[in-house]
DNA sequence: CTGTTAGCGCGTTCAG
DNA sequence: CTGAACGCGCTAACAG
């Protein structure tokens, strides 16, 4: 392996002038410069980025913790990050939870390590401890931005939409079109975010006049197969809604398929209407109606902005919001 | 940052004996063994893995490239991997091609550079070139593990299943169900992968009498459009099929929603099989008919055969085939 | 079994 | 503007 001597043999010069040829071009004489460029080219040097991690102590590597790759969610999420790491020379070391918090450990640990220099979570698991107190994350710990999800006890720079705004305006349009009797299929229990969309329902719900609820919120854990179990428990839980909103679109897809099983058509006898707007919504049978999430730029502006705070140029705490969209398709119907 | 120095001095001993203790403990004294072990857990030592890596030129890392990580076939192979990688100290870079082979070329220097141990390939794009006369990858370069897809001019370690064969046994079953204008929708044209499940359906028309095929025969790419666009080109091209045989559930799923529009029924008009048994194939209207591959077992053994190779055991070009399954669902009926 | 020595390949002072 | 020297933190080789 040809390393940092050899080209400064080849060149005649220093190897610290080779290093600074490299880095600092314009600390360089143009002409020794040049005489380095050619031996870098003759020798085919790389620079072996091992070794300047352990001098720098910056690898340019992000760990991306995700809490389920299997979900199709999160696929357009990791391109993005993975487009604008690549573009800008980092690389990013995938974890996969499988949807066990204890699975993120190892995680943690190559953050608290350094062996990665920042980290950006998808889902609401955060691999390492904050100060309660202070309100905020130990300096120890490399930079976290959260994509999607979010910590309510503690501000961390993040990406994602207003999704308590975009339940709203989803349960909105189905009041528009004639529902009162909205069953709401939501996410995991302890999510944030699904507190959000929650809230959103409620308050549509409530703005329609509908103040009890409880009857008609059912939960899933954001798989297909959840959605159906749900859809189970809610037909057989007595009085059928006329419509039902799942907080994604897994979840619908899964409910659909019950619904079908019982012999109920959407949108004709029940209304559905889903969240996210992953590929398979618009193949449905009927093509799903549902609330879009920009996932590929949620991707990539965590990633850019995972970027400006190593590079120093960000604030370490905002949190962006992108806009969502409804996606009007065929599986909701006028009462 | 506690180093391993501080911890030598802690424990009175050498920093190479505690090197040792925690890498070799065999090779210590189990007194020694013990000061250094206490010495460690009193002061938070955490090995920095880049100065080891600088040393013993592993880093315990692995490039995982993958033709579209929005594919969601892909994703339970990952999580495979992951998993794999995880129990054996092992981390993944993950690489996404976005479909498209430049963007392959940053994983292949990081291979180069040495800056991964080795490199799993999701798709039939290697990124560095190997020696066609001597038929082997040029030492030069990491181990290299395929999985699912292969490369014909070269051997290489890879997992996959027996694509010929399961392409066969659907055809088979079709015609098992009566059926004999069976029309088939490949996959990428340079893909050996779909080379070989072409090769299966025909060998299976042939079985039947049906010599000629080119007329059944349409292309897709493996996603969802693709699939419906087949099924337009089919629709258009005159005598309708009796089933389709598509070369994965994405393109089936798609091309069943064409045939809806058009107003055919699956499988009364039309009958349909899919190939890989993705999560959604159970959640079609009608359930998918397929093929199912062991996607995680894909994933799971094409990362340990990477550590085999690494650890030394392994020979470098066994290629291990996994029992695929026919999975009989609704979409096809008899004629 | 343990300590000493010598790098891994690079970036970065500090002189010149 | 350039070079010599040092050290990042660790492990391999060699003595003892």
């Amino acid at each position: 392996m040809v390393s940092i001597k050899d080209v400064a043999r080849l060149a005649g010069v220093s190897t610290a002038t080779v290093s600074r040829a490299l880095a600092e071009p314009d600390k360089v004489q143009a002409k020794t410069r040049k005489k380095v460029l050619a031996a870098v080219e003759q020798s085919g040097y790389v620079t072996n980025s091992l070794a300047r991690s352990l001098r720098t102590r910056r690898n340019h590597s992000v760990v991306v913790l995700v809490p389920d790759v299997t979900n199709s969610f999160f696929s357009s999420i990791i391109q993005g990050i993975e487009e604008v790491a690549r573009a800008n020379g980092y690389r990013i070391l995938l974890g996969d939870m499988q949807n066990d918090p204890d699975n993120a450990r190892p995680y943690g640990e190559l953050c608290a390590q350094r062996q990665a220099d920042g980290l950006i979570c998808l889902g609401r698991t955060i691999p390492f401890a904050y100060n309660k107190s202070r309100k905020s994350l130990d300096p120890a710990w490399p930079p976290l931005v959260m994509a999607c999800e979010y910590d309510e006890r503690i501000p961390i720079p993040g990406v994602r939409i207003d999704n308590a705004r975009a339940a709203l305006e989803a349960v909105r349009y189905l009041g528009e079109q004639g529902h009162r009797r909205i069953a709401y299929i939501n996410g995991p229990q302890g999510s944030p975010l699904c507190r959000d969309r929650l809230k959103g329902y409620r308050k549509a719900m409530a703005e329609m006049g509908v103040r009890k609820t409880s009857h008609l919120v059912f939960n899933g854990d954001f798989t297909l197969d959840s959605g159906a179990q749900a859809a189970r428990a809610l037909l057989d839980a007595g009085k059928l809604p006329t419509a039902v909103f799942a907080a994604n679109d897994a979840m619908a897809i899964g409910a659909l398929q019950v619904l079908r099983q019982r012999g109920i058509r959407v949108p004709r006898d029940i209304s559905l209407m889903g969240f996210d707007d992953i590929k398979f919504a618009a193949y449905c049978d009927p093509p799903l109606t549902t609330v879009r999430q920009p996932r590929r730029e949620i991707g990539a502006l965590s990633m850019q902005i995972m970027i400006d705070i190593l590079a120093g140029n960000s604030i370490a705490s905002t949190t962006r919001e992108l806009p969502y969209e409804l996606v009007f398709r065929e599986s909701v119907a006028q009462i």
